[in-house]
RNA sequence: GCCGCCAUAGCUCAGUUGGUUAGAGCACCAGAUUGUGGAUCUGGGGGUCCCCCGUUCGAGCCGGGGUGGCGGUACCA
């Protein structure tokens, strides 16, 4: 190694773009959104499982038509006997090849929940990473849309338990089939229509994003946008994307009465007609609920395995950035039902739905509304030991071992600089106190201990150092044997505080 | 992927039509104070001006190509 050298540094300190690393703040306060989480979906009856971060390419469901490779997005490699293997890109399709895999011993309806990293390899941008975090709850064997309306339940209770306000977030509820229907009518159902029913759906979910002008342009003629880059659209007449405008739109002042007008107006088709009844049933179960659980015939969510309800968690608070800027944060979780993931494993058919938090995003958002849940996360960090005479570093170490016998976090200085340096070190680790010994209170069999806290507190209404310096803020000296209980005595004054 | 903008100290940025030794504020380190985190004053360390190639007597500045960042858009299971 090239210590001490200088010799130009060859090696480029750098992220990965899209990646992200973690600091003791993050960290602790991702693990209290995380207990919450864990807390919630347990009350409600689901149980801990853990799959591994890697899994067939092929269980995963993303080969390229056509291909014998692994499609762009995921992060894929080949094993020793040439399979491949992916790092998941969700939390839904390995709990899917786990339940097909020990589907005898499980009980059914199998409630379970799960948390972890996933992986894509897409363009990152602004709270979208490469990596990032979700938090899972499924119901695997559980036909009936009830099943649907408890996640979309305890999505909401999550959400508040921590700390989001009711009125601040929204649950939305839609219906694949209502949407399915949607497109027979307008002349779009069947296996031939396939491609442009994708181009259609695409467009509708961008409604948050691009307006009802701009969705009205991609289900039309294409839209060209502001760097003057063209987008194809979907080629709909006038008549097709009048409607589908129309069910963006057909959210009404409560959910009976958006059940009701989907009923009356987009059940012309059987799949519309199930599709609309299925959300009569769930607006019904969450009756209770209206001001957090919405039927909302806009939302789309993904295109590839929803089978019927889909559901989407809203923030709507406006937030901005450190610049300044508005953000949108919209979604920060959602999910649906899938009945057709676990029968790719198995003949039968396995209805199945769950939901997904985006514990990253979520993070990003309550950290930007200073939420307590991350805000108090702060940590104070152990005290800090000062060593003064380098000859007398066992005593000073059997000071941190007291303390730590104590069950107080406590270290020992171990860099090289003076006594001030030591300060300026403990107050950085946003210590609560630091532990001074020099040879005079060594003398008298002594230890100074200061209080950090309520030091810089007295240090705002003096000017002079001179002042400063004789006053000795929040210092008092204890008898050496009694440095653990007048430790405690300060670590209780700023707990309370 | 496509389109646009940007890249100078740890951070935020200035830098003349291309001209000597590239600056400021903040941060950092030290001293004033042989033993006390703040404030003040004084001093100090930090730069392959993103990289490579080219034009030129001479490039932080001009040209080409990379890389990285930001924004939009596409895709997003």
């Amino acid at each position: 190694m090239n210590v001490g050298s200088n010799k130009p540094a060859s090696l480029k300190p750098q992220l990965p773009r899209g990646f992200a690393d973690r600091g003791p703040g993050e960290i602790a306060a991702v693990e209290r959104m995380l207990a919450v989480i864990r807390e919630t979906y347990e009350l409600y009856g689901f149980e801990a499982v853990e799959t591994p971060f890697i899994e067939y390419t092929d269980a995963l469901g993303k080969f390229l038509p056509d291909q014998d490779r692994p499609n762009e997005g995921v992060f894929s490699f080949r094993d020793d006997d040439e399979q491949w293997l992916s790092l998941r890109y969700d939390l839904t399709a390995p709990l899917a090849r786990y339940v097909a895999e020990n589907f005898d011993r499980l009980p059914k309806p199998y409630r379970s929940y799960r948390a972890g990293f996933v992986f894509r390899n897409e363009k990152p941008g602004p709270g979208r990473f490469r990596q990032f975090m979700q938090f899972d709850a499924d119901s695997v064997g559980a036909p009936s849309v009830i099943a649907d309306a408890e996640m979309c339940m305890m999505a909401a209770d999550t959400l508040e338990r921590l700390g989001i306000k009711r009125g601040d977030y929204l649950i939305k509820v839609n219906n694949r089939k209502v949407l399915d229907g949607v497109m027979e009518a307008i002349g779009l159902g069947g296996p031939d229509n396939v491609g442009r029913r994708l181009t259609v759906l695409r467009a509708m979910d961008k409604l948050d994003r691009l307006g009802v002008d701009g969705v009205r342009l991609l289900l039309g003629p294409g839209r060209k946008d502001e760097s003057g880059d063209f987008t194809k659209g979907a080629g709909l007449d006038n008549a097709q994307t009048s409607k589908v405008l129309s069910i963006l739109n057909a959210r009404d002042e409560s959910n009976a009465k958006t059940v009701q007008r989907l009923a009356n107006e987009f059940a012309s088709t059987p799949i519309g007609y199930e599709g609309a009844e299925e959300l009569r049933i769930i607006a019904d179960f969450v009756s209770a609920d209206e001001d957090r659980i919405v039927v909302d015939p806009s939302v789309v969510r993904g295109l590839e395995y929803y089978t019927g309800p889909v559901f989407e968690a809203e923030l709507t608070f406006g937030v901005k950035d450190e610049s300044g800027r508005p953000v949108r944060f919209g979604s920060v979780g959602g999910g649906g039902r899938y009945d057709g993931l676990v029968a790719r494993f198995r003949g039968e058919p396995v209805p199945a739905t769950g939901f997904s938090i985006g514990v990253s995003r979520l993070y990003a958002a309550l950290k930007l509304i200073d939420s307590p849940i991350i805000s108090g996360a702060d940590l104070t960090g152990p005290v800090v030991v000062l060593v003064l005479d380098r000859d007398e570093i066992a005593r000073y170490q059997s000071m941190v071992t007291a303390l730590r016998n104590a069950n107080i976090r406590a270290e020992l200085y171990l860099g090289g600089a003076g006594m001030k340096a030591q300060m300026r070190y403990a107050d950085k680790r946003a210590a609560p106190c630091a532990v001074i010994q020099g040879s005079d209170e060594r003398a008298r069999g002594e230890v100074q201990i200061k209080d950090l806290v309520e030091g810089a507190r007295a240090a705002a209404s003096i000017a002079s150092n001179e002042e400063w310096k004789a006053a000795r803020p929040a210092q008092v000296s204890v008898p050496e044997d009694r440095l653990v209980e007048a430790v405690r005595e300060i670590l209780g004054r700023h707990r309370s505080g």
